[in-house]
DNA sequence: ATAAATTTTTAGGCAAGACTAAAAATTTAT
DNA sequence: ATAAATTTTTAGTCTTGCCTAAAAATTTAT
């Protein structure tokens, strides 16, 4: 069993370790769990010694097969438990994550499983991120960024890059939403901002948020 | 705010103080936590200084109002989260105990608000026992062993003492329930034990059973 | 009332997980 | 290629929460 402490550090690794082949540094891992990079240092031999990760001085560390195994199950409780927090407790989707943070840390073998059926057997969380199945598979479905659009082009818009409270309650605001229809009708060149239609309405989207919504074509 | 342990603790002393005028032991804290004596020592200087409990030297510890309501609202979780764990998760009454034990920690002033509705406002748990309110007002109601009972006397199980799984799962077997009747048919005074009459069906009981069980009389 | 037994506290330590400051290694710039 | 800048590790400290062993206080027995 991980302390809740270790568990924060896999799933941060894991997290960071999507889509790099290198080690992931000492340094990133400090930034994202806003601590010291002496104490990453310090976790890091304990996690090599339980052989979550590997590592070697100065190099970064990976996570091994049982550590990636380790972070899906942390993800996947986490997601479990935002969905739970959002369809049956009235939580909108930029209230979750803080508590989702400490219920991922519960320990029971039935209770995750139970409430995945309870839930209905989710695919995704609130934000449109997939959860992964018992045995750690995650689904992974093709999506870019809305950025990528050309004029004309249409999306519906599928998840977020930025979860924070502030993002999304901005998107709230602007009605944009996990479903949303989503298409560009312009584009401009001098601050690279869109002119999309969403909800019917035609409205202006600065690049910085259009790289944060993940839309799928079509 | 209180850390885990420190809530663990406040729980204890609530428990242990029911009913009683004088100030809990450093021992029996300690035993029900199974922890050290001198661990206890410790914890309860801290929460002295906290101004959770009253605490003089050799003397024991009392809660203070403070330290009865934060105990009141660690209960309610609890409670709060056992009822979802049967009523929504087909979790049995002598499954809950050990995940409420870890749910209970959860800090979210929304989350046990929203639970609570998402229940319906329950007013027991699931081995009878009453669920603070919001401002920790606890309903006491009206209950007495059924080892009290006389020959020929009848009621309805509404609580359990012991609430140990090998307790329940034992109840479970002989069919007991909350909301069960039970009408005592005989007593034997050579062990002190009870024949009763649950379901239409004629059991004996063990003296120490029936110290276990609570019903109220009818 | 004194002695014995029990309870409680103190003293000293340990492990986890954090931190600061300094040393060592690596990377980047010139 | 060397120097400068950055990253990473080490060394030492701190807090929380636990422990054992011993001392002190209280309670119980004679
Ligand atoms: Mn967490
Ligand atoms: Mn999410
Ligand atoms: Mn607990
Ligand atoms: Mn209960």
């Amino acid at each position: 069993m991980f302390s809740q402490s270790e568990e924060n550090y896999i799933k941060a690794i894991y997290h960071l370790g999507v889509e790099v082949t290198k080690g992931i540094s000492t340094n990133a891992i400090a930034k994202r769990l806003e601590t010291k990079a002496s104490s990453v240092t310090d976790m890091i031999k304990k996690l090599s010694e339980k052989e979550v990760v590997v590592y070697k001085k100065y190099q970064g560390v990976t996570l091994t097969d049982f550590g990636k195994k380790t972070a899906a199950n942390i993800i996947r409780k986490h997601r479990l438990w935002e969905v739970f927090l959002v369809e049956e407790l009235n939580f909108s989707w930029d209230e979750v994550h803080e508590v989702a943070e400490q219920l991922e840390h519960i320990k029971s073998p039935k209770l995750i499983d139970e409430l995945d059926a309870f839930l209905g057997y989710p695919k995704r969380d609130p934000h449109g991120d997939p959860i992964p199945d018992k045995d750690g598979n995650l689904p992974q479905i093709q999506k870019s960024l809305l950025a990528t659009l050309q004029k004309n082009e249409k999306g519906v818009c599928v998840g977020v890059n930025d979860t924070s409270s502030e993002f999304l309650r901005f998107l709230d605001k602007q009605e944009i939403g996990l479903g949303q229809d989503i298409e560009v009708l312009d584009k401009e060149p001098f601050d690279d901002s869109f002119l999309v239609k969403i909800n019917g309405k035609e409205i202006t989207i600065s690049n910085k948020v259009a790289n944060n919504i993940y839309i799928q074509k079509k």
